[in-house]
DNA sequence: TATGAATGAGTTTTCATTCAT
DNA sequence: AATGAATGAAAACTCATTCAT
């Protein structure tokens, strides 16, 4: 339908048609009820072409996830680049980032969570799976980071930095999840107001006294 | 092949086989992996004396969710039904019991977990979807009551109980399914310290100072 | 379309329509030119059907394959069967056999053939392609026998008698195969003919002299 | 991204490097599961140009096979081109120079085995198929004037010479293509011998007594 | 009640061929 | 003459569900 994709441009264009189009429907049906047949229709190209940019249905589900990984990594990054921030208030900015992103990039947030799992249905491991790991140990290495930073200036009270980055980032997720469920209607509790007291709670028990 | 079920009994324990089978097939393979043929073979009844207990392979996940949340609240209820415990206690008790829960029911705990994120995957909400709800609800409401109990003996600070309700819950929930994803090996902290310790954090965050 | 199968009996009758199908297909169009669904077109049932009796596609092939060779053998086997016969006799009635085979069960004949070629074709060789082997290697066994008997008693000259059978093999085989080309029409002589004067000149290089 | 092919030479070089991957392809894994694109980039060369050079996969085929028939054709003239040789050994030259074929050159070999069974494979005969029976035609003629010569000569005893032509070529078909099976294992003796004793056989039963 | 044979829509993936540049 | 992106018709196989017995 479209013209041909000549350039490396045009086809990176077109990579990125097909990627929204599977982005798109991956969060509005999941993963088994979105099939090749529906990506190629909403992006317009034919059942061929979807196979020219990627191997398998598999493989563009985890190009959207690395995409969503290296989003949230950047918008945490920022967050706390802002010089002279206590930890606390680096601490937050992260939680803050996460709340964002899974506000602004609700479709890769999904993809994100329904990875967790289900890995069973995405079946083998293959290369991908590595490099993914790779990012999102990335990520929480950058959460320790400030931990630590925290801990050395004396703000936090000394603790194991890797555990508490781990119970910072699964309550974080924790809460989302609760949020995600249909149970969200039943808390009847924003999920911005949860976050913010859960990191209240967290904080006056990492705080040195 | 199978006799008849007669009486209501025969009739309950046929049901209990076909579920026990299903439990078994959901947890080892998940959900899409598991075929009602598998099921009914395991089970050793037909594939039309499955849809004379269930309606759908649907319907056979729900009342597998059903039971695990039932069983968890009861193992909750009795973890907290000690006389003469504080707050803490009552609260670690918990943690514990949802510790022990993964654990030894793991199977019911996948298919709990499977349901958070996978609800596109089972379709149409229905009226199990309801009664579900209400079962999970009353569980936290029982975590609240015991917060509640702390903030009125003074044990806690004033707080919304609700919402500290909730960030416990996620918190949990969130180490859990940390623990759950391959990350487990990235991780490298055993689940058991991160509760431990999550707890630890939240409980300093909580008590009244 | 037709009624259910319920005894055994009407089992073993709808494998053999669906087994009947294929073979003409396979017969008129060839292996890859012959897709599931027109099997079960020409059968009457439906494609899950088709998996229900048979595996793959593979495997309905290998089934036909194997009743083609136990036809020929009871040919062969029948064929020799009378006393008093001598061993050219005997050769010349499996030659016979072995004409009247690839006439009267082109169909067999020609799956047989197939498979001397296309072995990449149907891929991985399992279990069944071991049975088939044996299958094949009894009725070489069989062809020895007449030939060793022949060695014994005098009327053939001391020889390699499973070279000799390898030799006869080939030959008739090799005629049959010339004649089922098109070359047929270009070589302008009765296939027939050409056995008869194969074994004309074979039975000359092997009788005792 | 290869250079023009502005000359004759070059394009007959072209064409050559395209029928040699193909070769090579059709040699290692069939017909079926070579692919043009598979063959354009072993080539070298793009898909498009691949159908400047060749009207389809099928007419690539085609042409391998009537080089292999020219190849083998050639061989077996040049055997049987000394002088003064008895018309034993020109036809052992000639079952010869079929091994040598077989064994020097046995990726044509395969594509003309190859041709013998799959026809209806390849769909519509087409012209080539005129060219390709004229060729074998040539080549069983040449044969057959061997031996005539040694009737004439009366080495041979009389005999319907087109027909005896015809059963030696089959005959040594027919083991080649035993000994091609995977039936090789099975059978457990070498070509080289199978065709030495065929010939022997088939000499005793010509020659004149 | 119980059975299990039958269904057939639905899914992923392949690949020869075309054609605009 | 050469390219290679795009096409889309196949094709093999799965499995939840039905229903006649």
């Amino acid at each position: 339908m479209g013209p041909r994709a000549r350039t490396i441009e045009d086809k990176q264009q077109r990579r990125r048609t097909i990627l929204e189009a599977a982005k798109k429907l991956f969060f509005e049906s999941g993963y088994q009820n979105t099939t090749i047949e529906k990506i190629t229709e909403v992006a317009g190209v034919s059942t061929g072409t979807f196979y020219l940019y990627f191997k398998s249905k598999r493989e563009i589900y985890m190009a959207l996830y690395a995409d969503g990984v290296d989003i949230f990594h950047q918008m945490a990054q920022q967050a706390i680049s802002w010089p002279g921030m206590g930890v606390l208030g680096r601490l937050s900015a992260i939680a803050n980032a996460y709340y964002r992103f899974y506000k602004e990039y609700t479709e890769y947030f999904d993809i994100l969570a329904f990875i967790h799992l289900n890995q069973e249905e995405l079946e083998n491991p293959s290369d991908m799976r590595t490099v993914l790991d790779e990012k999102a140990l990335k990520l929480l290495k950058m959460i320790e980071g400030v931990i630590k930073g925290g801990v050395e200036s004396g703000e936090l009270a000394p603790m194991d930095t890797w555990k508490a980055t781990n119970v910072l980032w699964g309550m974080m997720d924790g809460l989302v999840m609760l949020a995600e469920r249909q149970n969200v209607t039943v808390i009847e509790v924003s999920l911005e107001e949860l976050i913010k007291q859960a990191l209240e709670i967290a904080f006056y028990g990492m705080v040195r006294r």
